[in-house]
DNA sequence: CGTGGGGCCCATAAGGGCCCCACGGTGCCTTATT
């Protein structure tokens, strides 16, 4: 039998399609999934050349590409990159509400024609029945979901349509899918899997620590303290940088008083005009400005090699947004500092942003509603007289909960064994309180990065179920030598790191990590909890679970 | 949950202390109006 060889080709492609001299670590083998035609979910960090996955494959297979992607501005740089080359084998178009309607149909044109090979396009876009079939009539031959971590970041509340994907693919026809980001913790990626209906993928995951980037945290008591550290921070280190901090107001005024005190600065949020907003993202591109004060609004997609700073005034509410925005530090490679100046009070807005729970009366009368026949989001809200984005919530949690399904024409209905709506009301809010329990423990497991002693790659990459066999020697820690002392206190490991372990109360859960004489667990139910190693061991808190069934 | 701004009090006047309240992230999309 003949294997196919698959390493000359896609070199191949690569060099005369896209000019590159070859492939690099962590591209081949998500590339041959792909080829295969196996589902596959890559995590990669920024600047590996993760869009390579996709579009190098891509032009081997039958079929246009259908790519998803979140950010229209990130879409265009995409495309803009692709459609230099001035080839039509790697041509990308677009439909979206940038678009005029003519401009829509011409690009469908275009893929239907054999003129273009990608088409970009938003969960959004795909919701909508006549652009799902219209899409579908392309006979794509693979679906690629760029920052797929937005299904699990975004999907449960922000934008419910990325909660859909895995029926919009279906849609589709159901090629191939192809999963792509920066960041997954575990849970992450079993949520990816799970809502993309991802069909026994392969699961690459490569390079997450970069030794380049060096990892340092500052306790400030207050707010001068942590005027005064980022000052030094800009001092010595070589431009440019990004601050990141918790409010649009926030980032506007530290701007204005970083410019004040004679450094470069601007700032950036999702609240302001789209000029103003393009303006301040060029800028700092083309280093006309070396301080980028933003929000959580600005980074994805950010492609500039030369960042050599991250500073945080502000705590991120999860490892995964931290890693996320720090990752976008040192794409060429050269030294470059991250660091978090956080205070406890800055705990209190995250704590905010994951707050509220929505009614269940509120709930049941949605549940009630889906009874009386198939009926549009439209004809839904008018009903309800909920508004779009909790009547989106609402149903993503009542069909979660199998209370709700999304049928043929946009309708949405009750299935056949639904629960009635008291009782799927009470189990919607029961599923978003797990929610949120999880999400907390996120921020959590932020706090408890920010207060390690351990190695802080070892603990980061921990949280991504990853085993860093070394101490890392680029953070704060290693570099005074308290990492070394914390790894001698840390005695027993009663349960192997990444094993099933279960707890009377809060169920099944993986074990992460251990530090000092404590440990890190992830519960299914309830998220991240740290215990007491002697104190597990004394009253048997944890038992080995078996394999889990499925 | 914490911060910051507005308003009030006191009464040598000015500014310090106090309470209360609003506010706080992420982006698609559509539609009406200039």
């Amino acid at each position: 039998m003949k294997l196919p060889i698959y390493g000359p080709r896609l070199r191949k492609v690569a060099r005369k399609h896209f000019g590159w001299p070859g492939l690099r670590p962590g591209q081949f083998k998500p590339m041959r999934a792909v080829l295969r035609r196996r589902d596959a979910l890559v995590v990669l960090p920024t600047g590996a050349g993760k869009s390579a996955i996709y579009q190098i494959p891509a032009v081997l297979l039958p079929g246009p590409t259908v790519v998803i992607s979140p950010l229209l501005a990130l879409q265009q740089d995409q495309i803009a990159a692709l459609n230099e080359r001035d080839d039509p084998a790697v041509r990308a178009v677009r439909v979206s509400s940038a678009e005029t309607p003519h401009q829509q149909r011409e690009a469908i044109r275009e893929i239907q024609e054999g003129r273009a090979e990608f088409l970009f396009i938003t969960p959004e876009q795909l919701a909508n029945p006549e652009r799902l079939a219209e899409v579908r009539a392309l006979r794509p031959g693979l679906v690629a979901i760029d920052e797929a971590h937005c299904i699990s970041a975004w999907g449960h509340d922000f934008r419910p349509e990325y909660l859909s994907l895995g029926h919009l693919i279906k849609g589709l026809g159901r090629p191939p899918v192809l999963a792509l980001t920066a960041t997954a913790s575990p849970p992450v990626r079993e949520d990816i899997i799970a809502r993309l209906h991802l069909n026994k993928p392969e699961i690459h995951v490569s390079g997450l620590d970069r030794d380049n980037l060096f990892l340092e945290v500052a306790y400030c008591p207050d707010e001068d303290y942590r005027w005064r550290r980022l000052t030094a921070l800009l001092d010595e280190a070589s431009r440019p940088g990004i601050v990141y901090v918790a409010t649009r107001r926030g980032a506007e005024e530290l701007a204005e008083r970083l410019t004040q005190a004679g450094y470069s600065a601007t700032f950036y949020h999702g609240g302001m005009a789209g000029g103003a907003r393009e303006q301040a993202h060029e800028d700092f591109l083309a280093d006309k400005v070396d301080v980028m004060v933003a929000t959580s609004a600005f980074g994805m997609g950010i492609d500039k090699p030369n960042i050599r700073w991250v500073a945080h005034v502000a705590l991120p509410d999860s490892p995964d947004s931290y890693f996320q925005e720090i990752g976008r530090m040192g794409r060429d490679g050269e030294p470059s500092r991250a660091l978090l100046l956080w205070r406890s009070e800055d705990e209190a807005i995250q704590r905010f942003f994951t707050g509220g729970s929505p009614e269940v009366a509120e709930i049941r009368e949605l549940a009630a509603a889906l009874r009386a026949g198939p009926a549009t989001k439209t004809a839904l809200k008018e009903k309800t007289g909920l508004g779009p984005r909790k009547l989106g919530q609402l149903l993503s949690l009542l069909e979660q909960v199998g209370a709700a399904v999304a049928g043929s024409g946009n309708k949405w209905t009750v299935p056949v064994f639904a629960p009635l709506p008291a009782a799927a009301a009470e189990a919607a809010l029961a599923e978003y309180e797990r929610q949120q329990v999880v999400q907390r423990s996120r921020t959590d497991m932020m706090r408890a990065y920010a207060q390690s002693n351990a190695c802080r790659s070892q603990t980061l990459l921990a949280y991504f179920g990853e085993d860093l066999a070394e101490r890392c020697g680029h953070c704060d820690n290693c570099a005074d030598g308290v990492a070394e002392e914390t790894e001698e206190e840390t005695g027993d490991e009663p349960f192997a790191v990444h094993s099933t372990v279960r707890h009377a109360e809060w169920g099944p859960g993986m074990v992460m990590g251990y530090e000092e004489d404590r440990m890190t667990v992830l519960f299914e139910e309830v998220g991240y909890k740290t215990l007491s190693v002697p104190v597990v061991q004394e009253h048997a808190l944890l038992v080995v679970e078996k394999k889990k069934k499925k």
